[in-house]
DNA sequence: CATTTGACTGCGT
DNA sequence: AACGCAGCCAAAT
């Protein structure tokens, strides 16, 4: 039974919202809740992120989240998220011009 | 009640 | 294009 954490679940609500195949920098989903606490939304996903997509929010620059990086990799080729290869050095960024969600 | 800490962002160099 | 610095917000200690 859920209850009311607040911030917190505001945070989980919005990124279970986000659709397959799309994905939403923290300062958007920040922003869906009032707040620019683009960094309290990453403390809300280290904190429960383990329920919900969190690989569906990234960074503006469109890294995906620090230090998660390779289990990101895995659920956007599975879901099929548009990803901008880097040169060669294993890196990559996702193409947020291209699956950016737009609630 | 004050301090510390982040799965961040934007701007300047 | 890459790196560094300063600004912000809410929860935990």
């Amino acid at each position: 039974m859920p209850r009311a954490e607040g911030f917190a679940e505001a945070v989980l609500a919005v990124v279970a919202d986000i659709p397959p195949g799309c994905v939403a920098t923290y300062g958007d989903v920040a922003a869906l809740l009032g707040s620019r606490g683009a960094r309290m939304v990453g403390q809300v996903m280290a904190r429960s992120g383990a329920e919900v997509p969190w690989w569906r929010v990234v960074r503006a620059s469109g890294l995906p989240p620090a230090g998660h990086a390779e289990r990101a990799l895995i659920e956007y080729e599975r879901e099929g998220t548009p990803l901008r290869p880097s040169t060669d050095d294993g890196g990559y960024r996702i193409d947020l011009a291209a699956c950016r969600w737009r609630p």
